[in-house]
DNA sequence: ATTACTACCTTGCGAGTAG
DNA sequence: TCTACTCGCAAGGTAGTAA
C-alpha cells in the first residue's frame, strides 16, 4: 500500500491481472516468458524485463527463474495494487455510490488487539493521525461472507497508515486504518487492519474513542452495521 | 469494444478513470491540462498530449479546448474500456466466481427487437458466429436494480460481435451477444445488446433457437434467471 | 490564464545471441 | 527449449515558447 496504481506501466498492471487470474495470489504458478509475450503480443525480451521489474524494482511478485521456465507468485503488495485499482474503478463506474454499508457480528478475540494497540508508539500515531485517543480495547467484527467483496473495496482505498516499529527486539508491523461511522453514534471509529493480513480475512477490528461494547450494549453475536464514506477524493499522504 | 485494455498506456487508463470519477461519463466536465498534470505528477505538456491521444487517436473521449480550459466527456467506447477492465479485475480478484446469476422479469416490448434481428444480414451472422438460427422474436427482460452491477460485468466481457450494415439507406448498428444459460433448458440462448445503448440500461433482450416465451410458459411479469459463465479465457475474436 | 507546438533527451522496445 | 544480456532505434518524456 505504499505504491500507487499510476506508478505501474500498463504492461505491468495487465501482467499482474493476468497472474491473478491464474490464481497466482494463492499459489506459485509456472509460466514462461514466451507465454507472457504471446499473450500481450509482445517480444519475449519485453516479457522478461517486465517480470524482472515487477519483482526486483516494484516488489509486487516473488519470482524464481530456472532453465525450464519461471515461477511466480503475487505478494501482498501486488494484491494491494489490484484492490486499489478495483476501488478507483468502482468509484469511476458508480459515482453515485458514496457509502459502503457492511454488517458483521461481534465476537470475542483473545485480547491480542487490545495488547497491540496499547503500545505507546501506536497510541501516539493514532492520536496524531486519526485525531482521537482510542479506548484501550478493540471490538472484533466477523463480516458475513456476502459482504467480503465490499470489505475488499474498503481495503482497496487509501488508508491512514500507522507505522510499525521495533520494541525490545520484537517487530510491530504497520497498521492500516479506515475511518468508519456507526449509525446513531457520533463517536469517532476506525477499522484497523494489520498490514500483513490485509486481505483474505473476514474479520475487522474496530477502535473508537469510546468503549463501543459498553456504549452499544453489545454481546457476542450482536449484529452491527458500519458505514464507510467514499466521498473523499484521492488523498495520498505521500 | 473494439479496443483492448492493453492498447492503452497506464497514463491514459488512469486519466479515463479520473474523468469517470468526475462524472465525465454523464456530462461534459471542465478541466485544465495543468490540473491533470498535477494529479499525475507530470508535466502540463504530457497531460495535453494524453488528452489529444485519448480523443483523436483512441477515440475514447470527446473533447474541445478553449483558451480558458478543456471540456471533456467520456464516450461509449471509453466506457467500454472501463467496464472491460472491471471485468478482468473481477476475474483476477475473485477467480472462484465462475458464474454470474441475474434475475429479471419478462415484459413485452414494441416488437422492435423482432424486426431488427430478422434482417437477413443479422440472421446470417447469428448463425455463423453463435452457431444457431434464432427464433424470430426476442424475449425482453427487465433486470432488477440490485443486479445491474452484475449485468455490467457481463457487458464488460468480450462479446460475440454481430457487425452492423446499411440497407436501403438505413443504418443498422453492431449487435453484441453474450451467450447465457437458462436453468433446466438445454436450448442455446444469447443476450443481445445494441452497440449504442450498451450500458446504462437495465433491459436485456434474449434470443434463442427456440421460442422461450412459449417453451417456458412465460407471461409478462414472470421472473426468469439467467446464468453467464466466466470460465472462458480471454478470447478476442480479433 | 490557458493550450499545444518544436526541440531535445531519456526511457523502453525488439533483434540478436550467450548461458 | 528456456532466461536475460547488449545494442540500436523508436516512442514518449520535459522545457521553452507561441498563440
Amino acid at each position: 500500500m505504499y505504491m500507487k496504481i499510476f506508478d505501474l506501466s500498463s504492461r505491468e498492471l495487465n501482467l499482474l491481472i493476468y497472474f491473478a487470474q491464474l490464481r497466482a495470489t494463492e499459489k506459485e504458478i509456472s509460466i514462461t516468458t514466451s507465454q507472457i509475450a504471446e499473450f500481450f503480443n509482445t517480444s519475449q525480451q519485453t516479457a522478461s524485463r517486465c517480470l524482472i521489474r515487477l519483482n526486483k524494482e516494484l516488489g509486487l511478485v516473488s519470482w524464481r527463474s530456472t532453465r525450464k521456465g519461471s515461477f511466480v507468485q503475487i505478494n501482498p503488495l501486488g494484491l494491494d495494487i489490484l484492490h486499489q485499482l478495483r476501488f478507483e474503478l468502482e468509484r469511476a463506474l458508480y459515482p453515485d455510490l458514496t457509502t459502503i454499508h457492511i454488517q458483521g457480528s461481534v465476537f470475542s478475540g483473545l485480547g491480542e488487539g487490545k495488547y497491540y494497540i496499547s503500545r505507546s508508539s501506536y497510541m501516539d500515531s493514532f492520536v496524531k493521525k486519526l485525531g482521537f485517543k482510542p479506548f484501550h480495547g478493540t471490538l472484533n467484527l466477523r463480516i458475513q461472507l456476502d459482504d467480503v467483496d465490499r470489505l475488499d473495496l474498503i481495503r482497496g482505498s487509501w488508508p491512514v497508515i500507522i507505522p510499525g516499529f521495533e520494541e525490545s527486539g520484537r517487530q510491530y508491523g504497520d497498521v492500516l486504518c479506515y475511518e468508519v461511522k456507526i449509525p446513531d453514534i457520533s463517536a469517532r471509529v476506525a477499522a484497523i487492519v494489520p498490514r500483513r493480513t490485509h486481505y483474505g480475512s473476514n474479520v475487522l477490528e474496530l477502535i473508537s474513542e469510546i468503549n463501543l461494547r459498553a456504549a452499544l450494549n453489545l454481546k457476542d453475536g450482536s449484529e452491527l452495521t458500519i458505514n464507510y464514506s467514499l466521498d473523499q477524493t484521492r488523498e495520498y499522504d505521500k
